[in-house]
DNA sequence: CGGCATCCTCGACGATACTG
DNA sequence: CAGTATCGTCGAGGATGCCG
C-alpha cells in the first residue's frame, strides 16, 4: 500500500550502531511535537509576526511558552528573531528557507487532519461505547 | 511561498462560535504527538505485527506506553486489534485504510527529517554557540 | 503471551510578578 | 513591547509485580 525506503530508526535490533539518541527521526520530531509548535509554524509560514500578534493570535497560549516555543523553533532554525532598535523595542519573527521545507510537509498532515476529523471522531466514539458497554 | 487554504484554528480572535477543545487540527495532532506513536505506525505501516515483535522492534518501549499508545491507535481508527484463540493467545495489530491514509502524509514528513538532519543539527550547533559565547 | 494495577519521577506547561 | 524569574501543577512516561 505504502511503497516507501526503509528507516533506520526502527532497525534497532540489526543494527548494534545504532544511538537512540541520535535517532534523525526522533531528534527531528520531538522539538515541533510540542502542544503549540505547530500552531506557531503555521501562523509564521503565512507571514511574519511580532511578538504581540502571536500572542493575540493564539490568545490561550501563556507569554511563558509562546517565549520558550518560539527559541525553540529558532534553535532548529525554522525561524528567524529580528530584533528592531525602537523604543519600545519591537521583535519580528519570520520563517526561514528550512522552515517553509518543513512546513510543506507538515501543511499536508494538518490538512488531512481538518479533512478527515470527522471520521476520527467516529472511530473514537465507537470505540468508547464498545468500552462502555464492555 | 506556500499557497494554502486558511485553517480556522488560527482565527481564534475573529471566531466567537470558536471551541478551543473541537478544534479538528489539535484533536487530531494532539493524539499522534507522543514520544511513540509515529514510531509504532511507521512498523504497522509496513506489516501487520503482534504484540511481542512490537516490543522487540522497539526495545526501548516499556510494555505499559507499548499497550497504551496502541490502544490509541485503535481508538481514533487508524489500527486494528485482532485476538487469536490460541494458547497462550496472540494478538496480532495491523493498520486500516485510515489510518495509511494518514500515514501516507505523516510518512513525508518523517522523510524530511531523515534528510534535514544535518541542516537541523547545524542551526542547534550555531544557536548553542552564540548563547554560550553571549 | 499479552496484558493490567500500582507507585513514582520528572519535565511540560500554566500563573503571576517583575524589568530594560 | 518583549521578555525573564520563580513557583506550582499535572500528566506523560518508566519500573515493577501480578494474572488469565
Amino acid at each position: 500500500m505504502d511503497q516507501r525506503a526503509p528507516i533506520d530508526f526502527l532497525k534497532v535490533d540489526q543494527s548494534s550502531e545504532w544511538d537512540q539518541d541520535n535517532c534523525p527521526v526522533r531528534s527531528v520530531m520531538a522539538p515541533i511535537s510540542g502542544k503549540w509548535s505547530t500552531l506557531l509554524l503555521h501562523a509564521l509560514s503565512e507571514r511574519p509576526y511580532r511578538f504581540g500578534e502571536l500572542r493575540r493570535l493564539v490568545p490561550d497560549i501563556s507569554q511563558r511558552m509562546l517565549t520558550q516555543t518560539l527559541r525553540d523553533l529558532q534553535r532548529d532554525g525554522y525561524v528567524n528573531r529580528t530584533v528592531f532598535p525602537t523604543k519600545p523595542p519591537s521583535v519580528e519573527y519570520s520563517m526561514t528557507p528550512l522552515g517553509h521545507s518543513l512546513f510543506s510537509r507538515l501543511y499536508l498532515v494538518i490538512e488531512w487532519s481538518v479533512q478527515n476529523h470527522a471520521s476520527v471522531l467516529e472511530a473514537r466514539q465507537a470505540f468508547d461505547e464498545a468500552e462502555t458497554s464492555a
